[in-house]
RNA sequence: GCCGCGUUGGUCAAGGGGUUUAAGACGCAUCCCUUUCACGGAUGAAUCACGGGUUCGAUUCCCGUACGCGGUACCA
């Protein structure tokens, strides 16, 4: 049976993306493309106040560094254009009255101060927070409480005014959730929700129901937070469409703060020194920085990988998979229910697989305009493939492939001297001139044929080869680290390293 | 308050009535390897929220309680 899989995300450009968001996009697009279906990405942009520049490229950039291209957007045309809600506005004023038409929605005209007021007048110890709903709407001002001629005299008049669902007194709703099952609802307890505000723009509810319909959505992903208002969305499909056209919907859980409780949030970050953005952000209003994982090291296989971990996985023991395989092997019904806490070390872990799994080449660029952004623009392409095949086993960010490789590219200016002068002798200096030409005379560079060479002469001269590995380290590299020395000799070539014994030597007097 | 959703080690989690002395991974600890720093290898500590049922038997099913989260906007 070839099903027709449409999934859509919907982001609202208000800003960057957090964890949970870019999470709740890849399962979406996981789901869809191992049913062989469309992705589409449609914009939330109803609230032009919270509209930011630069948010809805941000959002594509990071769905492309991600590898997650949309088969339909504002980007890529497709058949249900236009995908910015701005751009169809006009669509959803006629549903609203055609709603209203059908006594399944009404014209409230209540001023926001007067909604205040209701709040205030009907608050109580046992209702805090009382909602416009089939208690109080005859109470308010709107088309049920007001007579039809007052009602006309108004609409004539333009007095702003909105549409509120009516919801139900008293039924239940059953929502069938891909994750979670059957969930029911009694519509007395939510509230008449406003569907199209006084500028003539949906509110989400709306839109969503609207919007699945004309682009014939069937499947639906969304985070845990919108549960609350599905049997909003179940009527208005029943009113407008059909319930079984009603796409099949996924409530994902929430990405939770490793410390604490709560979801997982910008301050986090901040908080804890990770970063809570795929890529860097800057607020254009505010000129915050939020921290991205790209601009930190990570690498978006990893990224991916690591954000599908959190909340599924497939039964088995593996947890390395690249954006194919979880594709293969993505299923709805293993997406966990609970939500699920951010750990940064964890994170860490799965870039420092990937860079270890990812063959020379992959990283090739990325490591080289990290280089460039710290000042070393690297030219020699074949030495930056020797260097990174030498170092990638120990870099868990790409930042480390500047501390574990940036000595190939530049000799050292300060030497650890420390670590060597307490037993630096007359003879290990003699030992070190020596070797010098012995090491210019080599035929092979080696790495074996350099060690053996060295450690001959150690012996010649009856010194232990081991005390004699540090100072050469230090003399190529300038501190203790990197990968083993004979390695980073051979890579260097004879007059490099020659010229770098020459320099320590000289240093030391 | 009300409504909804959750609850296996510090974290991610497998397991969904007995074969579990409850997988695996991250992190942590100890040891090995390495006369650099890492990687790697080995070992170890650490978990079924609580109370009632159902059952011969419950971590697993049911009901409560507690706790957490989410919602209760002309925000999404």
């Amino acid at each position: 049976m070839a099903k027709k899989v449409r999934v859509r995300f919907a982001p609202s450009p208000t800003g960057g993306l957090h964890l949970g968001g870019v999470r709740t996009v890849l399962f979406n697009y996981l789901f869809a493309k191992h049913h062989k279906g469309d992705f589409i990405v449609r914009i939330e942009d109803t609230d032009q106040s919270r509209f930011v520049p630069g948010a809805e490229e941000y959002i594509f950039e990071t769905l492309h560094w991600c590898g997650l291209e949309p088969d339909e957007s504002p980007l890529h045309s497709g058949s249900c254009a236009p995908y910015r809600q701005s751009e169809r506005k006009e669509l959803y004023g006629e549903y609203a009255r055609q709603l209203v038409k059908a006594d399944k929605a009404y014209y409230a005209f209540d001023m926001p101060q007067e909604l205040e007021t209701m709040r205030v007048k009907y608050k109580t110890a046992d209702n805090p927070s009382p909602q416009y709903d089939h208690r109080l709407r005859m109470k308010m001002i709107n088309s049920l409480s007001l007579t039809l001629e007052e009602t006309e005299r108004m609409l004539e008049d333009k007095v702003p005014h909105v549409i509120r669902i009516k919801m139900p007194e008293n039924e239940t709703v059953i929502l069938n959730d891909m994750i979670r099952g059957e969930i029911s609802f009694n519509t007395g307890l939510t509230d008449d929700k406003v569907l199209l505000k006084a500028d003539g723009m949906p509110t989400y509810h709306l839109a969503v129901v609207v919007d699945d319909y004309l682009m014939k959505i069937t499947h639906a992903f969304r985070g845990e937070e919108w549960l609350p208002s599905a049997p909003v969305h179940v009527l208005l499909w029943r009113y407008l469409f059909s319930e079984k056209e009603m796409p099949h919907w996924a409530h994902l859980p929430l990405i939770l703060k490793p410390d604490g409780n709560g979801k997982l949030s910008k301050r986090d970050g901040e908080r804890l020194g990770f970063p809570v953005f795929p890529l860097d952000w800057k607020d254009p209003s505010t000129g915050e920085i939020t921290r991205g994982f790209r601009e930190r090291g990570f690498l978006p296989e990893a990224f991916v990988n690591m954000l599908a971990m959190l909340g599924w996985n497939d039964g088995s023991e593996q947890e390395i998979f690249s954006l194919a395989e979880l594709i293969e092997k993505f299923s709805i019904e293993r997406v966990h229910r609970a939500g699920s806490k951010f750990d940064y070390e964890k994170a860490k872990w799965f870039n420092h697989e990937w860079i270890k799994k990812l063959p020379v080449d992959s990283l090739q660029s990325t490591v080289k305009s990290f280089f460039k952004e710290k000042g070393i623009e690297i030219n020699n392409d074949a030495l930056l493939k020797k260097m990174i095949g030498l170092v990638k086993d120990r870099c868990t960010l790409i930042p480390d492939f500047y501390d574990q490789g940036k000595f190939f590219f530049e000799a050292p200016t300060q030497w650890d001297l420390d670590s060597v002068r307490p037993k630096w002798t007359t003879e290990k200096a003699s030992f070190f001139n020596d070797f010098a030409s012995r090491f210019q005379s080599l035929k092979d560079l080696e790495p074996v044929l350099i060690e053996s060479s060295f450690k001959n002469l150690a012996g010649e001269k009856n010194i232990k080869a081991g005390e004699l590995q540090l100072p050469f380290r230090i003399m190529l590299v300038g501190e203790k680290k990197g990968p083993p020395v004979f390695e980073i000799a051979s890579v260097l070539g004879k007059d490099e390293t020659i010229r770098r014994i020459q320099n320590m030597l000289h240093q030391l007097g």
